[in-house]
DNA sequence: CTCGAACTGTACTGTACGTTACAGTACATA
DNA sequence: TATGTACTGTAACGTACAGTACAGTTCGAG
């Protein structure tokens, strides 16, 4: 019974590794991989409270022992995989940073495409409906979600418009409020509507549509009137 | 034991009034009032699996008996309480449609005011909250939802969009797109920050700035440039 | 006032879950 | 190949919960 209950204050190995870390062995690595798998696929279906070990631990193989080994518990097992998932998420956002080619309404269109399609896939949707169902469980992640995922977006765009400013011919007062704007007519309600609705996917030739509007929208409404008599008829079709 | 286990099948009174309906006294009337005030407030703030029969109890006193009586089972009542807290909801949100005064500025700015406001505060973010959480387990109050809510919010916008551009001097070639879009710039980021972070209020200054600046962003991209002899700028017929 | 139905309180049942303990096994290392 | 240890499988524990049964109480109708 005494020594029951010194367990967990020696929840640290003798060497100081701490057992809610990386795994000790190469057996473990593989095992951790497979548990953080069946987690991403279990919690982000069935949410946090319907998924039980057993459930995982029927799917990642293993045993229920091993979680609590790797992960110290249940909730550490869902933290390590929404980390992961995040980061995941995150690089898929990033990808659509930043190439200024052409003109604005090329880099427009071009960044545009990027970005939705990459938050309208499954995977990032489910990442989002987990972080809105457990937000108040990990309100550490949701924040880093967020500071690192649609805030850096939308300053990354602030910062293109910023430099198209200088000498683009465009009237831009508040970089930030209209990157915001763009990016807001661009996602539209689609993301929201995946959120609360079982989602058919979004037929690429809307998100084209919808992109080159947002894009016609925008700039023609920011667009300095003084660029000269001819105006820039973004000719298209 | 054999009078027992009939009991599932005598689920129905004798004059065949199911158990699961609107109370059939005067009490229970005030009871189902109590039980539904105290599951929008617990199931919203807990989650449909963290709150449990006895804190719906203990919060509206009664007894556990009385919810199968009144609504069958716990997603009865978890439902019941979404169709009111849905119903709510959207009433902030008709308020906001369809007065058409002044300028398409000044309708506008108004509608957007009162729409922003109306989808800012607490209740309406608690309910897309668990309607995001826990659309796979009442996806017709969802769909509901949307097509009550957003959809109907969106046809609003655009049917004021469409009578306008008859003799508004506005080019809207595509009135649901416009309306979209527009509601999009106002709400921007804030509804989906509210979602995942805990959010402070935002104060009502900043609302008034950013739907000043959606309106002017969306009118100076969609008002047609009839002053500058002849108006060539527009694209398509 | 009486009566019966509607509601309440409580105790109980069965079950499902997270967590732990432990003995057995497979594996990396030397 | 030998050895210690990192992982596995299983069983068990305690708890917490939804749902049920039932006797007692309240209240409105006649």
């Amino acid at each position: 019974m005494v020594k029951g209950s010194v367990s967990r204050e020696a929840w640290v190995t003798p060497d100081g590794e701490a057992a809610t870390g990386r795994p000790v062995g190469p057996r473990g690595e593989a095992r951790r991989r497979a548990l953080l798998d069946a987690a991403a696929r279990l919690f982000v279906t069935k949410g946090f409270e319907k998924t039980t070990l057993r459930d995982l631990v029927e799917t990642a193989g293993g045993s229920r022992a091993t979680i609590y080994e790797l992960f110290g518990d249940k909730a550490g097992l869902f933290r390590a995989m929404m980390e992961e998932s995040n980061r995941r998420v995150l690089d898929h956002l990033s990808d659509a940073r930043s190439p200024l080619p052409a003109s604005p309404d090329e880099a427009l269109v071009r960044f545009a495409l990027h970005f939705l399609r990459g938050i309208l896939n499954d995977e990032t949707r489910a990442v989002v409906r987990v972080l809105v169902a457990e937000s108040g469980r990990i309100p550490d992640i949701a924040e880093e979600f967020w500071q690192s995922g649609p805030a850096t977006t939308v300053r990354g765009v602030a910062d293109y418009l910023r430099a198209l400013a200088d000498g683009g011919g465009l009237r831009i007062e508040d970089p930030e409020a209209s990157a915001q704007a763009f990016i807001s007519m661009v996602v539209g309600e689609l993301f929201m509507k995946g959120l609360i609705l079982p989602g058919r996917p979004v037929p690429d030739d809307e998100i084209e549509r919808r992109v080159r509007y947002a894009v016609r929208l925008f700039l023609d409404g920011i667009r300095a009137p003084e660029a000269a008599g001819g105006g820039p008829a973004s000719g298209r079709s």
